[in-house]
Order: C-alpha cells, then sequence, then structure tokens
DNA sequence: AGAATAGGTGACCAGATGGTCACATGTCAA
DNA sequence: TTGACATGTGACCATCTGGTCACCTATTCT
C-alpha cells in the first residue's frame, strides 16, 4: 500500500533483471563481471539494472576492493506474497498448485 | 523461469492495477462498474488494466447476464514467492520480517 | 419496442523504459 | 608508477506503456 514498493514491483517487471535474481539465487555474492559474462548484454545494462534491483532493496551490495559483490534479498518478495495471501486461505493456495502439477504432469501445456 | 509469467509481473508493475487487486483482496466479486467507482480514472482505463490482471492469470471473471464479476487469484502471487524464497531458508525470512515490524513498531519511517 | 445500463474496440498521444556508447574514476600488482 | 582491471556517469535513441476518447454491442426493465 505504502507506493515505497513501487520500485520492487518496477524492478521485478524486466524479464533480465529477474534473470539476475535467478543467478543470485542460485549463487549469492556475484560482482558485476561475473554477472555480465551470463547475460548477453554489454556491461552497461547489466549494471543499470543492477542498480535499480539494489534501489528496490531487492539485491543488497557490499565492497571488496575494487570488486561490487551482489546478494539476493528475498525480504521484499516474501512482503508482494504477505499482501495478497491471506493467512487463513494460504493452506488452499498451496493446495491448489499441488492439483496443478499433478494435472500438468498428465496433460503438459493445456492452453487457458 | 518459463517466462510465461512476463504477464504477470508487467500487470503487477502498475499502481492502478495493484490498486485493483487490492480491492479485489477486500471485497471479491466486484463488476468493472464497482471498480471503476473507487479509482478516479475512466471506465477505458479501468478496463485496460482489468483486461491485463486477467490475461496474467491473477484475475479470473466469471460473467453474469451483463455483468462481469472479478475474482483475485492468488496462485500466481504464490509462485514468485517460491521462485526465490528457499524453502529452507524460509523461516530466517519471517524471522527478519518479525524483527523489522518490531524495530518499526519504536522507529516508524527510517529511510533505508 | 425503446430507453437505460453494463461492457467492449481501435486509434491516438505524451511520457517512461531498455539498451548502447564515449568517457571517467578507483584499485590492484608488478 | 604504469598498465590492466572493475566499476561508474551522462547523453542519446527506438520502443513500450498509461490514459483518453468517439463509437459499438449486449442485456435488462418498463
Amino acid at each position: 500500500m505504502s507506493d515505497d514498493d513501487d520500485l520492487v514491483f518496477k524492478a521485478l517487471a524486466d524479464p533480465t533483471r529477474r534473470a539476475l535474481l535467478d543467478r543470485l539465487f542460485a549463487r549469492d555474492g556475484q560482482t558485476l563481471t561475473e554477472l555480465e559474462s551470463e547475460l548477453a548484454m554489454t556491461r552497461f545494462g547489466v549494471m543499470k539494472h543492477l542498480r535499480l534491483l539494489e534501489e528496490a532493496g531487492l539485491v543488497v551490495t557490499r565492497r571488496q576492493g575494487r570488486e561490487k559483490l551482489h546478494f539476493l534479498n528475498p525480504v521484499p518478495i516474501r512482503l508482494i506474497h504477505d499482501r495478497w495471501i491471506d493467512k487463513y486461505t494460504e493452506h488452499h493456495t498451496t493446495t491448489l498448485l499441488d492439483l496443478k502439477a499433478e494435472l500438468e504432469r498428465d496433460d503438459p501445456k493445456e492452453k487457458r
């Protein structure tokens, strides 16, 4: 509600930035150059994306000499979850997801 | 990963659409006209936003006569959560959030 | 049937966004 | 201290996005 989290949602809106979060989820504490090498984009682009992620609080950084290490911060994600998932109905959702996984195992890719 | 969820993140990127989800979270099954009346925007704008939310699967609809009822679907939100919150560290995050709430009760609004 | 009501379409415009580049700063190691 | 490396800044451009409007269709009620 306090649309301070606007930064978080804007940051998550781009596929490149989500990919960066995925890379950090897989291995935390990577540098800009490491992340760039995995992403088929110039260093400048990656830097811009990392800046947005950091301003949104989704990534926290620590300088180590001339390197800057990046870490994934899960807290804002958790807050998104809590905004629209009622504690009371959370169990139902989980059940639905299990059912969905079950169905897709039998009938992979059905549209709408 | 299957950037089909691109629609979900794009849909969540706009404050008006998040406000719509909030309204539906508060009271499910509202019509377009009901939602419009709460939002200081023309009906056309609201309709466009609802369409994106529906295409993203965040809102599901049911026609009833000439009315169209809108319902919040929490499943995609849950999937976002599961993408970056490790089951193993989930407890730590919850603990951090509790701590944060605790701190903000004593020191409301501190930046960064 | 005819009026009122609820929802839908396509085009249009101003402003925001993603990506690149030339150039600049800071740090390490020989 | 010089060169190589890691990161940072400001400007620039093509494209996407939010919002509005004139106009259209479908359903309900009298």
